[in-house]
DNA sequence: AGCACGCCGACT
DNA sequence: GTCGGCGTGCTC
């Protein structure tokens, strides 16, 4: 089976680095003739399997001999550019992933690498051409007619067309009636045209462009922070940035949060560029796939659009970064390699040497205190004059303007969403809660219905039917009888859900049109197409939606935002709770308004007196983030300390407290570091596995990655124990 | 990450 | 007496 180099050839030893979480590379032979250089992408054998890995460079002298395989083959692709494997080496320093789980990152498209298949078509021979004395058969001459005076087809497709099989497409082309025509390979991706007319520009606009474009021009590594609120223009204005990297021949690399619903961006792309930008995210079609990699590498997409995997393409002379929406949580990879795609795309800047730019409307308080250290430029835009005027904002104190028993309204913001549609115009309820409810309870005996895989409530999706769990996946039949006490029609559910939202506002509103947006009823990028068609067709009076609904677009014919539970955020193991809060209410209530009908938007709230909300109702971003600075300045926490989360996890819970505190006793006790823990993880049981948590807190001026290495690498844990680590985490659980 | 090797329970 | 469970360790 090994299909090895052959052993008395002359070869040369190369050290390929392996997708396998393994940080170190292995060496291989070659042969010399392939001239495989640092980057080349080959198939090599490990064990019984063949796997795709990358040379790092010339292979060691301390494999014995006698060990080493051959590569099997080199790929027809451009070596993966210094720059990439640079990053891969500095993403695993910095997240203490092994440098083969990061290598994944940058080849984990199967099959991106393959050259296109050649797809073959079948022509028509010409009557004048065929050879004397051949057979018609009327199978024959209706594959003929078929290719009469149509396109080539491929011969799937003429055997369905002229309905015969595949033995007679046999025989005329052994009788010399067809032809078989290698497949031109699909058009490349269109160049975006930069010198297309944009959009005309303000002052404040036209100077933030311009640089913009001078940074591009410097072509060396410089952070900017645009900073503006919804309609300031800030996309018109990086699309400038964007047209002078491709006016310079260099390509340009846009991140978005959520490419999946990026419609709308694609959209004014199209309208400034007169073309599509390459597009990557997580479930392309592997046709797609492979030709964008490989456009990409060969530079023949100039400007790409991309979910933060796309931040380990192979870009053969990047010369601009863009992340949009840059405070997104979304950008923080959490399983796997734990990254933050937006931190790690100002590394990958500085190591190409490019700008990059860091787009918000409420940027993260990491970006705002880089710039106010003067590390990040900052570019402000202010809103437009004539667009959106942003919407005024209400704190409905819901321990005074209570709902009636099971029900989740305030009266307040119900009066205000019967003004609205009597008026015509449209609501928003925001809830970022998906199903029905998120907990349900057998009123007889009080037993709560729980994940068997995780410390967590199984939420009843009365749409589909079944109970799900929203952490591992796991979904069941709703049960007829209490599974405690075997009471029957027990159940009642407790707090609302989208759907349990919907139904009050059915029974409030039955004359009105609504909609549940959320992922269970928007499942990908048509039908969220669909969706803000309908919304602007004005054929939904009320939405009722998840965060799904929070981004991206913007209804001018929604007048009202109700968020129904805008203490939610506040609440559970996120480390940046008011940050995140005050961003996602923001952005809700940016969906809301028009130029002659300014929006409205009703927080209900049990805690008026926040800061968060208080900041919200005042419209005073500043005093938000001056609170929200101090508190994170007094807590010793990020932007102005490090964090580390550790993750013991172990199939029970005895091995997973005997490892965790077994880290514990060994932490280091250094100055300016303090271990938290181990405590059971807010999720204590995560997919049937146990887990324990220890917090890793210090100061700024440490070099976390090396206490954390130093402390953990000596480590000789039980093979069923793992050990998870989170550089720099955004949720506790 | 796979995949094999290896050492203890229920079957032909 | 074998088939097979998945714990442990290796793969150039």
């Amino acid at each position: 089976m090994d299909d090895l180099f052959p052993l008395d050839a002359p070869y040369e030893r190369v050290s390929v680095l392996l997708p396998l979480p393994l940080d170190g590379a292995y060496d291989y032979k070659a042969d010399p003739a392939w001239g495989l250089e640092r980057g080349a992408v080959v198939e090599v054998p490990l064990g019984r399997r063949r796997l795709i890995g990358v040379v790092l460079g010339p292979g060691g002298d301390d494999v014995a001999e006698d060990k080493l395989r051959g590569v099997i083959r080199a790929f027809d692709v451009p070596p993966l550019p210094g720059t990439v494997l640079d990053l891969v080496d500095w993403v695993a320093g910095w997240t203490l992933a092994a440098r083969g789980s990061v290598l994944r990152m940058a080849i984990s498209s199967p099959g991106a690498l393959e050259p296109p298949p050649a797809t073959q078509v079948l022509t028509a021979v010409p009557e004048a051409a065929w050879p004397p004395n051949v057979r018609m058969t009327p199978a024959r001459r209706r594959a003929l007619a078929a290719l009469a005076d149509g396109p080539a087809l491929e011969p799937r497709d003429l055997a369905r067309e002229a309905g015969i099989g595949p033995a007679v497409i046999k025989s005329m082309l052994e009788a010399g009636l067809l032809e078989r025509h290698d497949l031109a390979p699909p058009p490349p991706f269109a160049a975006p045209d930069p010198d297309r007319a944009g959009h005309d520009l303000t002052g404040e606009q036209a100077a933030a462009a311009e640089a913009l474009r001078q940074a591009v021009a410097d072509r060396a590594f410089a952070v900017t922070a645009l900073d503006g609120v919804t309609g300031s223009g800030k996309t018109e204005v990086y699309f400038e940035a964007i047209a002078a990297a491709l006016a310079a021949g260099r390509q340009a690399l846009v991140l978005l949060p959520e490419i999946a619903l990026s419609a709308q961006w694609l959209e004014r792309f199209e309208a400034r560029f007169g073309t599509a930008p390459a597009v990557w995210h997580s479930d392309l079609k592997p046709g797609v796939r492979r030709r964008t990699w490989r456009a990409v590498a060969e530079g023949t997409a100039r400007v790409l659009v991309g979910a933060r995997s796309a931040l380990f393409l192979p870009f053969a002379e990047l010369g601009l970064i863009v992340v949009d929406e840059e405070h997104e949580p979304a950008y923080k990879q959490e399983d796997g390699v734990a990254y933050q795609a937006r931190d790690m795309a100002v590394v990958r800047a500085h190591l190409e040497s490019v700008p990059v730019v860091l787009v918000s409307a409420t940027p993260s308080l990491e970006t705002l205190e880089n710039v106010r250290s003067g590390r990040y430029r900052a570019l402000h835009l202010h809103a437009r004059p004539g667009s959106a005027v942003l919407p005024t904002v209400e704190l409905i104190d819901m321990r005074r303007d209570r709902p009636e028993r099971g029900r989740f309204l305030a009266p307040g913001l119900v009066r205000a969403m019967r003004q609205t549609l009597d008026e015509g115009e449209q609501a928003l309820l925001f809830l970022n809660r998906r199903g029905y409810a998120p907990l349900t309870l057998c009123r007889a005996c009080g037993h709560r219905l729980e994940c068997p895989n995780c410390t967590a409530w199984l939420v009843e999706h009365r749409l589909l039917g079944r109970l799900q769990c929203h952490h591992c996946g796991y979904s069941g039949r709703m049960p007829k009888a209490c599974p405690s006490c075997e009471a029957e029609d027990s159940f009642v559910a407790s707090g609302p859900g989208v759907e349990r939202l919907a139904e009050e506002v059915l029974s409030r509103f039955p004359d009105a049109r609504f909609q549940i947006a959320s992922s269970d009823t928007i499942l990908g990028p048509d039908q969220a197409a669909e969706f803000v068609r309908a919304v602007n067709a004005r054929e939904i009076d009320v939405i009722v939606g998840t965060q799904i609904v929070a981004k991206g677009h913007h209804f001018p014919w929604l007048t009202l935002v109700g968020v129904v539970d805008a203490d939610l955020g506040l609440a559970g193991g996120d480390l940046r709770a008011g940050e995140r809060t005050y961003q996602m209410l923001h952005q809700v209530a940016g969906r809301a308004g028009r130029a002659e009908r300014p929006g409205r938007v009703l927080l209900q709230t049990h805690v008026p007196e926040n800061p968060v909300m208080a900041a919200l109702a005042a419209g005073d971003r500043e005093r938000f983030l001056e609170y929200e600075t101090e508190q994170r300045r007094a807590a010793g926490m990020p932007p102005f300390g490090r964090l580390a989360g550790l993750v013991v996890s172990a199939p029970d819970a005895e091995r997973a407290d005997l490892a965790a505190r077994a880290i514990a006793r060994a932490a280091p006790r250094i100055d300016g570091v303090a271990v938290l823990g181990p405590a059971p993880a807010p999720l204590a049981l995560l997919r049937g596995r146990h887990r324990r948590r220890l917090l890793v807190k210090a100061r700024k001026d440490v070099n976390l990655q090396r206490v954390l290495r130093d402390w953990l690498s000596p480590i000789k844990l039980e093979n069923a124990v793992r050990l998870t680590i989170d550089v720099d985490p955004y949720s506790f659980l």
